[in-house]
DNA sequence: TAATATAATTAGATTACCCTAATTTAATTT
DNA sequence: AAATTAAATTAGGGTAATCTAATTATATTA
């Protein structure tokens, strides 16, 4: 099998390819595994001679098949267990990710899929995030983030970019529930405020920095 | 926190202090552990300068009380996650041994309890070994050897002393099951084989070797 | 007690993962 | 294009956990 270290770096790299293109940099690797560069190269070296990734000397790394094959085990895995703990132990969505960054690593096939039919087959984790199905394919979502919504127009909240504890903790406070349909009632020209309109009419006023954080659906 | 190679040790440390004495050899330690002496060796060291361990030069090693407790809590662990992926996840009670070595090694004591919680604090794994409270006080077992009754002496088939599949699997198969009551019909002088009344009138023959890893309790 | 057998330790290496300091390669600016 | 800045690699080391071979300490037997 694989050791964490390779599992939390295939998982570091299929997230980044995701978000910022297909090849990732060494320091961006670095920073988000928060070691220093030259312990990311002597990585790559040992992953590329396990046909993990593909490297090529100073111009970045992409994920093999197999290497995202295992990147996404270990995402379904993650979101499984992050289920597991907020359904069925009574975690709030802000203090689960910590101890599903260990789950992730315990290394059954069998295990995952009996933990996916005791939870129901579930489609999403707490965080509104897509659940991997057992053949690694991972739904594309069609959540757009509210910061590109108009006046009058309206979603369902599905989900977050930002992960923190601090902004799930906010959204609790703030009345922010997920699958609640959210109306956009004023967006305010100079800071890029917005004024929400939240399930129950409630009237909420949330920086731009927050409308840029959440995902609706339609 | 302890490397996963530590809370082994101080596992197998403490299982052979509870059946072989206070005092452990590096030799046994080797063969538990599946290493070579010099690397039980070089390990003690390390554990001792961390007062995990009491380590005298060739003469064997101790928990400290630290080490006890860091031991009992890998069990607690251990024995919930077993119970989990039983009554759970309906797994049989040949197959958890291995997938709870892995889980045992989660760290949070809060994971743990709540896990307890939501297994309705059991008092004893599938395999009936006691569970370990959330004080490290682990109950003083009454249990005896099956081997140890006389004729028409009777019990409750409470637990197991070889924990191996293929002995588990026999149980099933011949029709023993945890919680069930046993009566000694008859011993065989020349062999020391057991004619043994189950649930329900039904008899089996065992051998001795069998009789020797069944705990009863009245 | 002396001789022998067994157990444990030391010596010297290896692998995975990480580090700092120095150097090289690539990208950006003048 | 040359100079400068930024990114990446190489060189050289460190620690945890393991190994084999050689040595020493303990236990057993004659
Ligand atoms: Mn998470
Ligand atoms: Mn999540
Ligand atoms: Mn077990
Ligand atoms: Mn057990």
């Amino acid at each position: 099998m694989h050791s964490f270290t390779e599992e939390n770096y295939l998982k570091a790299i299929y997230k980044l390819q995701e978000t910022n293109g297909e090849v990732v940099a060494t320091s961006a690797l670095a920073q988000v595994m928060g070691v220093h560069a030259p312990s990311v190269t002597d990585m790559l070296k040992r992953m590329a001679g396990k046909k993990l990734v593909t490297y090529q000397k100073s111009k970045g790394v992409k994920l093999t098949e197999r290497g995202r094959q295992v990147a996404v085990g270990i995402i379904r895995n993650h979101r499984l267990w992050e289920v597991f703990l907020v359904d069925k132990l009574d975690y709030k969505w802000d203090e689960v990710h910590d101890l599903a960054e260990q789950l992730e690593h315990i290394h059954s096939e069998d295990l995952t899929n009996k933990l996916d039919k005791f939870l129901g087959f579930p489609k999403a984790d707490p965080h509104g995030d897509p659940i991997p199905d057992s053949n690694g394919v991972l739904p594309k979502s069609k959540a757009v983030l509210l910061s590109t919504l108009k006046i009058n127009e309206q979603g369902t909240f599905t989900g977050v970019t930002d992960h923190t504890a601090a902004f799930l903790n906010y959204l609790d406070k703030t009345g922010f529930s997920l699958g609640d349909p959210i109306k956009v009632k004023g967006i305010e020209e100079y800071d890029q405020t917005y004024t929400l309109q939240l399930k129950g009419k409630k009237e909420v006023v949330v920086s731009f920095k927050v409308a840029n954080s959440l995902l609706l659906s339609y």
